[in-house]
DNA sequence: AATTAATACTACCTTGAAGTAGTAATTAAG
DNA sequence: CTTAATTACTACTTCAAGGTAGTATTAATT
């Protein structure tokens, strides 16, 4: 019961760009040795960032990456779903097929609330509510 | 976020046979078929739950499985243990190394009631507690 | 004793996530 | 224009989880 290993790494590189939004720019390399990434892996995950409209990438010579939404307007639970890593409504705890909010499964009763508040925090915090001095990054 | 395939097959069957205490033992082709778990990985599966003492196997014919252990006394927490899956403490949600309770990665705050409220969930969600009628198999 | 039905063990195969390598495309600087 | 520094693309490799196959072992039934 964990997030990926790619959602992990999306979180922490989007929260970092946010902590230094003064820096109109940075660049793969910069991320990778702050954010101990590996580097190859990084760029993809950066490249995906960019086709889902998160930040911009500027090409070529003193290029890099900034935001191009809003950090207001991205939520833990986009980025999750940018990866296919959120908890899904039809998702059952126990993966007995597809949840219709009428079914129950052993868990059902146990499960829904963590669910509902799990859930609700990943919508709720979006990136500017995440930005403050002295996180571990 | 999700429990392992193998977590989830196993507190199925968990929850399943505490739903037949009646019928003394169940054999592994029963549960596979009516759990619609593949058979062989069942069996490695009970193996496992075996081996960690929550139920004995009894070999040969008119052998099968029955809980060694109170249903009482095992927890989803200790299903997941078993399996490595459930949520450690130690463990970062963002993965940055190893969490000391002092350290703050951005979802900390976020994310720590959430956790706790998990644990506690798993922990206190003895087997006994979820068997129920009509739960879906 | 032989047969049959069950679990246990060992080894392998498959799949998807994670990670790596090399090259192409782009663009600022000199 | 050339070079250097950057992102993008394509393809491959590695690793762990999930799943499969075959055989050995066990024990009740006949
Ligand atoms: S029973 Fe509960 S956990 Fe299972 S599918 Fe329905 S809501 Fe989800
Ligand atoms: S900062 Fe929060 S989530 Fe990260 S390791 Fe510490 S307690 Fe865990």
């Amino acid at each position: 019961m964990k997030l990926s290993n790619t959602s992990q790494y999306a979180i922490r590189i989007l929260t970092y760009m946010a902590d230094k939004q003064d820096t109109q720019r940075i660049n793969a390399k910069d991320l990778s040795q702050t954010l101990d990434i590996p580097y190859k892996f990084l760029t993809k995950i950066m490249t995906d960032l960019v086709k889902v409209g998160f930040i911009v990438s500027i090409r070529g010579r003193e290029g890099g990456y900034r935001f191009e939404k809003e950090i207001s307007d991205i939520s833990i639970e986009d980025i999750l779903k940018t990866f296919n890593d959120e908890i899904k409504d039809e998702a059952c705890i126990l993966g007995i097929g597809y949840c219709n909010n009428t079914c129950k499964c052993a868990l059902h009763d146990q499960w829904l609330d963590s669910k509902i508040a799990l859930q609700k925090m990943f919508k709720e915090s979006s990136i500017d509510t995440l930005v403050g001095e002295g996180n571990k990054v």
